[in-house]
RNA sequence: GCCGAGGUGGCGGAAUGGCUUACGCGGCGGUCUCAAAAACCGUUGAGGGCAACCUCGUGUGGGUUCGACUCCCACCCUCGGCACCA
């Protein structure tokens, strides 16, 4: 007979909600602890993504709720989005009623598994009263200098029709749909996320508790750059042609200098060359090239020479001026500084068009002194040759030294670039939040006053899927008032990327009904920053760095006194079947809830923590589920192996020891996110008490049912309430284990003969070394062993092992 | 190329420098039963031996150590991020 699991978790569900005990208010005398998992996108069904994900917060946050913390731990919907008019289109239904039935559906599935949310804080992103605050801090920004609209070469996906940011666009490709990414020149919208890049970078450093390899990528994606913007001279005009470098070290063995073939000086300097013609076609030919297989790895570099020359500024030397596709108009400067000798690229290239090498910095231990002797580029470290008074200096000193006399004679200066962008936030979409702007023909750019949010997302529009923003089609929408000269004016019709919504939405939860602000700053002071924040890997970059710009801003606003938003980050691995990713497209999906409906939400819980740890990918396996549910029919089982009269049974040390044991580990394994190791530790105390049913297992038992408590709820709870507790389980104290029980009298100690096992005795605890010694050399199983031979050294880790040294 | 994570039984995975493989899955055997399922109990790294037991075994090769999955060096492979980044 299995557990009655569907009418048990019903039942408190049911109660839960009606007893409202995950419902919470600041408690200045209390620990707070703010608990968030990524909110989820309603896309219909949750899957298994979301219920690991969600599986792994909810331990987190009932286990510090029975630890005695006031806990937050609230859940919503990242609602706006493309995925809303798609479905539109499909299914001829409007993208607000697709939206909220999914939410619909989301919720019921999540109250389904159990998970303990404040459910009075519920939001979703695309209810007037939250993306009126998208708008308000669209605005403050703007007054801030920081939100600006500009002509620019924007990434674009044709088939979603819409721009995307840079960080949307993965391996040249639309991140949502996966077409191809091309350029187009458009007004847009921007976020000067830039102005904050320094405390980005900084501020990684106070994430002691994120994982290394998010901080990397987000290293990685700031790019922090440090080298020296070198002026050359254009040989006819005296023009400055500036170049950036990293390798200001080999600035003496610079050759030959490369344009991009977009860079503006090109057409300039050609002009009456013989090469001229040939120029252009060149360039007319690359700009043709699709930008992804430019940048491909491998493929030849091709370039041409100008037919004009440039003046190296640290010799004077004339040097010939090349344009080449593998030099990019995006980054530094558009041109660089060629130094074959010291650099793999230029190093190809110059052996394809013949360009002369000079070697500047000779590698310790090498005898290359001749270019021609050189197979590759010597990239590495070495001594100054060939550069003037840096001679003899290591390259590493000739860094500093070069920089700062060019700096001082006026031929350069130190730079700093970075790969980071403006993040660029309008989308021709229906789906978002309006951009709060209006253009008037007198007055121009005016954002809409305050006082008028929100601007509402019309109700009524066609989404045809074909070209342009939605909005512009809406008349109603479109034409209205200047908020200055009250002449007609006509509304900004992009809204804004979703990623505006989830950048702040952590603080929204705090007083998600609150009308005045976005967020009452007297609750956000209570419960900010999040304690533990939840979610998958592929967020590591654009919404993790979104929120903290967003925090600093807000910082800067007054509004905050802190400037990261999560102090701890846990981010999960992916759920696999058959080694692949679930996913829709791959038709791999298992769905969560015919699972629920098998074997309860209490077994699927059970089952995706026991897997895998939770940052590291799992494996989808039927049979271990069977295995998960089995286990809790026979915890549920222990309730009846409790004899009536259990003082008639004898009490049981070695049991209690166990016990304790067990309560010691599973703590420490819960505190630290080792739900895997905590559940096989819960597991072995089950195994225990059924070795010992003929004495009182009801202490063990209640252990049993509070450490699983997080885990399973359902479960513990009904046991809980069978076990004669009035209160919710809950509302207990998580126990304490005692160290006394943990001290044990005789221990079993291993006897190494040259670091091999060869014995193990049973000795008491205090048992003095010399006592020790008598009892091994008397061990009959080491007599083969050591035969006549000499004992060198007698090595005792003290309760643990001895190894003899013969 | 740079950066990060990882490589342990048939499988998922455990292991503050000290018994490799906890816990679970799967397999094998038993108890109960007319029988089966369920449950409960036992067993399960490979090779050798009648047996006590022995040898080998944490990607590869070295090193440090009384002792290395763990620390150091070199390399191979897998996954992830960045990248003609000047």
């Amino acid at each position: 007979m299995n557990y009655p699991f569907k009418k048990i978790e019903e039942k408190w569900q049911r109660k839960w909600l009606r007893k409202k005990i995950f419902q919470v208010k600041p408690q200045p005398q209390r620990k707070k602890y703010y608990l968030l998992e990524m909110f989820p996108y309603p896309s219909g069904k949750i899957h298994m993504g979301h219920v690991r994900n969600y599986s792994i917060g909810d331990v987190a946050a009932r286990f510090k709720m029975m630890q005695g913390y006031n806990v937050l731990h609230p859940i919503g919907f990242d609602a706006f989005g493309q995925p809303a008019e798609n479905a539109a289109l499909k299914n001829k239904v409007h993208p607000q009623a697709w939206t909220m039935n999914c939410i619909d559906w989301m919720r019921r599935e999540l109250k389904q598994m159990g998970f303990a949310y404040d459910w009075e804080r519920e939001i979703s992103t695309c209810l007037q009263e939250y993306y009126r605050w998208n708008q308000w801090i669209f605005l403050k920004m703007y007054e801030k200098g920081l939100v600006y609209k500009k002509e620019a070469v924007v990434n674009w996906c044709p088939d979603c029709e819409t721009t995307l940011a840079n960080e949307e666009v993965i391996d040249g490709k639309c991140w949502r749909c996966k077409n191809e990414v091309v350029q187009k020149d458009l007004e847009q919208w921007f976020i000067k996320i830039t102005a904050y890049k320094q405390r980005l970078l900084e501020d990684l450093d106070k994430l002691k508790y994120w994982p290394e390899r998010v901080i990397t990528m987000q290293k990685n994606w700031l790019g922090k750059s440090e080298g020296v913007q070198i002026y050359f001279k254009l040989k006819q005009t005296q023009e400055i042609i500036p170049v950036f470098t990293t390798r200001q070290d080999t600035i003496f063995g610079a050759t030959y200098l490369v344009l991009a073939p977009e860079h503006p000086l090109v057409k300039k300097i050609i002009k009456g060359n013989p090469q001229e013609k040939e120029v252009l076609e060149f360039i007319d030919k690359v700009s043709k090239e699709s930008k992804i297989l430019r940048l491909a790895c491998g493929v030849k570099k091709e370039g041409i020479f100008t037919g004009s020359y440039a003046i190296n500024p640290v010799n004077n030397e004339q040097i010939p001026i090349w344009v080449a596709d593998y030099v990019l108009l995006e980054y530094g400067t558009g041109a660089i500084m060629a130094v074959p000798a010291h650099d793999q690229r230029d190093f190809l290239f110059a052996q394809e068009h013949n360009l002369p090498m000079r070697i500047v910095i000779q590698a310790p231990g090498s005898r290359i002194q001749t270019p021609n002797q050189m197979t590759e580029a010597c990239e590495g470290p070495g001594i100054q040759v060939n550069s003037g008074q840096f001679d003899g200096l290591t390259n590493e000193q000739a860094k500093i030294k070069i920089a700062a006399w060019m700096e001082e004679v006026g031929i350069g200066k130190s730079q700093v670039y970075w790969r980071l962008r403006d993040w660029l936030i309008s989308r021709q979409r229906y789906w978002g939040t309006p951009i709060p702007i209006v253009y008037c023909d007198r007055c121009g750019i005016v954002p809409v006053p305050e006082d008028d949010l929100p601007v509402k997302l019309p109700q009524k529009v066609k989404i045809s899927g074909c070209g342009g923003s939605p909005l512009s089609y809406v008349d109603s929408f479109v034409r209205t008032k200047c908020p200055k000269c009250h002449s007609r004016a006509r509304r900004e019709t992009d809204t804004m990327a979703t990623f505006i919504d989830s950048s702040w939405y952590f603080l929204r939860f705090c007083s998600p009904r609150f009308t005045q602000y976005p967020f009452d700053k007297q609750e956000v002071a209570y419960w900010m920053p999040v304690d533990q924040y939840i979610g998958g890997i592929e967020h590591a970059i654009m919404h993790l760095l979104y929120s903290r710009f967003f925090t600093k801003f807000l910082r800067d606003l007054g509004l905050l006194d802190f400037d990261e938003p999560f102090i701890r980050l846990l981010t999960q691995g992916m759920v696999l079947k058959d080694g692949e990713v679930m996913s829709k497209s791959r038709g791999n999906i298992v769905d969560p809830d015919p699972i629920i409906k098998k074997y309860g939400a209490d077994t699927l819980r059970l089952y995706i923590l026991f897997a895998a740890p939770p940052e590291v990918e799992m494996e989808w396996s039927q049979q271990n589920i069977e295995g998960a549910f089995r286990f809790l029919n026979r915890v549920w089982r222990m309730l009846t192996l409790i004899p009536k009269k259990s003082k008639s049974k004898t009490f049981n040390p070695g049991l209690e020891k166990r016990m304790h044991k067990t309560i010691k580990e599973v703590t420490r394994d819960l505190e630290s996110f080792k739900l895997n190791t905590a559940i096989s530790r819960i597991m072995e105390l089950v195994n225990e008490i059924y070795q010992n049913l003929n004495t009182d297992i009801t202490a063990a038992v209640k252990t049993v049912v509070i450490l699983l408590a997080p885990i399973a709820p359902h479960l513990a709870e009904e046991m809980w309430l069978r076990l004669g507790h009035k209160e919710s389980i809950f509302k207990t104290n998580w126990p304490k284990y005692e160290a006394r029980f943990l001290e044990e009298e005789v221990i079993t100690m291993v006897i190494q003969i040259n670091g091999k096992l060869r014995s193990k005795i049973e000795v008491p605890v205090d048992i003095n070394e010399d006592r020790l010694k008598e009892i091994v050399l008397a061990d009959k199983k080491l007599k083969p062993w050591i035969q006549e031979r000499p004992i060198k050294n007698f090595i005792l880790v003290p309760k643990k092992l001895v190894n003899l040294v013969i």
